[in-house]
DNA sequence: TTTGCTTAATTGAACGTTCATTCGGTTTGC
DNA sequence: GCAAACCGAATGAACGTTCAATTAAGCAAA
């Protein structure tokens, strides 16, 4: 097995431990375990807990920004890419909620040792650069994209905890109006396009 | 000291070591010592750690639904009522981060045993009866309350994330913005009112 | 007010468990 | 034959919890 694969299975196995069980509920000797290697082995990999959780992080953050790639396309007009990205997202958290429970407790934990997320990331960089485009062509209200990105992002969050978590299922059209109601708020009023 | 103002210096005392080291890097042995009482101790007013968060989370949920009712009231405008709301508990959360980082990590940790908050909880009841109102009222969009409730409090405590985790200062007008972002997308465009 | 008794509150050292990490030895790949 | 990968029992520290002993509070009778 190449080391690649055997990093892989070491997140996986992982990220389906702190899903089920928090960070506190998944100890080293049960990663090591389900990953189908020895406890010492994780160590040949990882310098420590502390590393592996940060190096999973990156792991799974190269993912999401996968998917802002995919959808973030000057070719595109803005709004269809804004439509895009926000079913982009869901879809993508909806169908991983192992990466998206991982994110939700890793961002609000000590590991996240408040390093200013809003430079340093990548995924946000590129987050809000996009909404960067859609102030300057005039689509969107001229607020800090900063700002406009974090409330974006928190809504595409927000509508898969209420299914993940608040186990509400949304009924038919409910799905489609929600970044409908993002976008009618964030909506530049004086856009003439 | 009465058992109430003990248990309350427990409760302020978990509450600034969550704050600053994350539910793990809070033994009971700190929480004692800053509360000024022996380790012992606490397990006469709580069964066990868990007991103890449990409670906690109870105990600071009652704040902030003071917030709610103070703002909920039938005898003024629900826009008006809406936008007092939304300062009302941006305004509690920005002031007692350590209430506001508690809350976080707990809503994403295996204390919320996903007793499904969206029916037992008093606070998300009454968040979502106030929304009821502005949808028969024929001010929001007819979706289900608990959608606009669930989406219109993750659009504050983003908003407070912003600035308490994101180190970004937001410039003048920006934070009134906010919620009018929020409002203008959850409005009923056919509302006569 | 004092005395004696009962119950509740408090203490902190000690216990037992869990867990991250280490390390001497073994296997595998080249 | 050598280096890297791998193993898993052993280690030691951290932590939740217990408990025997001590102190404080409540209260009735003298």
């Amino acid at each position: 097995m190449p080391i690649a694969d055997k990093k892989k299975a070491i997140f996986e196995s992982t990220l389906e431990l702190v899903k089920e069980n928090g960070f506190h509920g998944t100890p080293m000797s049960l990663v090591a375990k389900k990953a189908g290697v020895a406890a010492g082995t994780i160590y040949h990999y990882f310098e420590s807990k502390e590393v592996l959780i940060l190096e999973l992080y990156h792991y799974i953050q190269q993912q999401s920004i996968e998917v802002l790639k995919r959808e973030d396309r000057a070719d595109i007009p803005f709004q269809k890419c804004f439509f895009n990205l926000w079913h982009g997202l869901y879809t993508y958290y909806s169908k991983n909620t192992g990466i998206f429970r991982f994110f939700e407790q890793f961002v609000n934990s000590p590991y996240n040792t408040g390093q200013s997320e809003f430079v340093k990331d990548d995924f946000h960089r590129l987050l809000f650069q996009f909404f960067e485009r859609g102030i300057q062509e005039g689509h969107l209200r001229p607020i800090s994209s900063k700002i406009l990105g974090t409330l974006a992002h928190s809504n595409i969050i927000s509508t898969v905890k209420i299914q993940v978590l608040g186990g509400l299922k949304l009924q038919n059209g409910e799905l489609e109006q929600i970044p409908l109601i993002l976008w009618d708020g964030m909506q530049n009023r004086n856009d003439k396009s």
